[in-house]
DNA sequence: TTGAAAGCGCTAACAC
DNA sequence: GTGTTAGCGCTTTCAA
């Protein structure tokens, strides 16, 4: 049952008494007697054979793995993506290789040639911070797909939430609710700055003054930006660039006895799964992971047909976050 | 720059000028003189060859690669195990394959068996749900850890938190306080019921009763348990088996006017990211997930001596969802 | 210090 | 249906 030293299919063909194609088509699937089979399944067992993937992926020049990049491990999103990704290769029997780049690029860089060394057989990059002539150099020729990165000077189909559209709705939900003077706390990365563009462009178009506050995406960046929103009183109502930031925001306004939503509307950005738990339960963007992950799949399999760059919809959440102004619709400065 | 097929290290040999040998020693640091190092390397930037690790791996047995299975990618905690791994692995210029086994033996069976047939260095198998002998069955003599899990009929050495310590740390604080009447809400998998035999010894060597409520280990099983309490009035106290059901606890609570801590005093486990921003501040005992991480990657790397099972102290942590009771001590059932 | 050559374990023609 | 055999791309003796 345990292995001395290796065991390769030589030893199961030499105790099923074939040959070493046989057991290989045995193992296969090819054409074979159903007697044979047997004999082989029985040898294979009784070895406690496991087939090595190098040797087979060497000839093959195929893996049967797809090779994925997040920024980190962390991110309940790049979980559910993880997720749609499997969705669709674990019924074709493919597996994937999860790596993080910690959001720099010189890891990204080690992880990406890791992962083409290895040869995978496609290679999904999210988030993805390296420039396109640095991309083009590395992954050359193979399939990859580019997800949370919009279409690019590199030759690879880009996946990416359309953020403009949520931020719209975002607005829209609050301006439908009677807000005007609607304040921004702004991301740092790439779909932060997609969010601060649509909302900068949002509140223009509708002859409003956006008020940016930058953060740094994460609950400390939103406690920070509770003191910096002290300064605009005459805000009603914040859209934040994620729920991190809105959680953090939600935990200084309550120190600061600001009342979400009486005193202040919030909006959030991604729908962590923990939003709906808070207190009030957090209104705010969804950002659908699972169907993004499984697209870039099919994508980088080429299931797809392959567009330069495709953009999937987010859908406002509409929870208990936002409210009415107080005064109605607030006129000028307290 | 852009490989037409596939570039080899013949391809590099002939452009340098040399045999495969030496480009293959260039590569890899052996004896080289400093002239012919420097026209390998030539050759390799202006081919923009990449090296198969396949063909290097069907040669030397090593991968340089350490399997990594986790029961699902969405949890915090085992994000930060991945960065403990990570934190070992780097530096030694090794890599981890993270696939993850949604909580299912079959699943688990598979992900684990493509790790070996990969040829994985070493095996850290996070809350495998497999029975000891499918485990040696499938793992054999190769380098293993299994972490979250009890020390086994397995041979492979063991990491996990101790639960017990950890659950006797929440019940000590919730005495100090003033309560005796504390109710647990019990999680499903192998750390749930080891927390929940630690509160019922710990519960039952102060000479109180244990009242235990079934839950599944999530947030909507924390809002169900609180229907469920309402059956028992007389807590003062619940220990949560983690912080995602003090989550949805916090929330069925709220519906219900109960506020806490002033009328009942919650602790969770784990302390996850957001636990410090709830309404109250989430105390909690904090499960050292990087520090885990960093030992399982140097167990199984045979850095560290391998003990039969090593375990790791939680840490609690205080915040602001404990408080005294409030009539002081309870005496009797309203 | 360098090159020639023998495999690592497997699959895929090609014969039988 | 099954066996023989030539590699896949690389490292590593062994000689030179």
């Amino acid at each position: 049952m345990v292995s001395r030293r290796n065991l390769t299919i030589l030893d199961v063909a030499h105790t099923a008494g074939v040959s070493t194609a046989t057991v290989s088509r045995a193992l296969n699937g090819g054409k074979i007697s159903t007697r044979t089979l047997l004999r082989v399944d029985d040898a294979v067992r009784k070895l406690g054979y496991q087939r090595n993937t190098l040797a087979r992926g060497l000839v093959t020049g195929k893996t049967g793995i797809v090779g994925v990049c997040v920024p980190d491990v962390l991110g309940p999103l790049y979980a559910q993506m993880a997720r749609g990704i499997e969705d669709v290769l674990t019924p074709l029997g493919m597996q994937y290789t999860l790596l993080t780049s910690s959001r720099d690029g010189g890891r990204e860089g080690a992880a990406t040639r890791f992962l083409l060394e290895q040869q995978v057989d496609g290679l999904i990059l999210i988030g993805s911070q390296l420039s396109a002539p640095e991309l083009t150099a590395l992954v050359g020729d193979r399939p990859a797909v580019l997800v949370q990165r919009e279409a690019d000077a590199t030759p690879y189909p880009t996946l990416s939430l359309d953020n403009a559209q949520g931020a719209q709705a975002a607005l829209e939900h609050l301006f439908e609710n009677g807000h005007r003077r609607v304040a921004h706390i702004a991301g740092v990365r790439r779909d932060g700055r997609a969010r601060q563009e649509a909302y900068e462009g949002v509140m223009r178009a509708a002859g409003l003054t956006p008020v940016v506050i930058a953060s740094d995406s994460t609950e400390s960046g939103g406690t920070l930006a509770a003191a910096a929103l002290a300064d605009y009183p005459e805000a009603t109502a914040v859209f934040c660039s994620n729920d991190r930031v809105a959680l953090g925001l939600y935990h200084a306004l309550r120190g600061r006895g600001v009342r979400v939503p009486e005193d202040l509307s919030v909006v959030g950005f991604d729908d962590l799964p923990w939003g709906e738990y808070l207190a009030p339960p957090l209104t705010t963007v969804r950002q659908p992971g699972r169907e993004m992950g499984r697209l870039a799949a099919r994508l980088v399999l080429g299931e797809k047909a392959v567009t330069e760059s495709t953009s999937v919809e987010p859908e406002l959440v509409v929870r208990a976050s936002v409210c009415a102004p107080r005064g109605g619709d607030p006129s000028l400065p307290a």
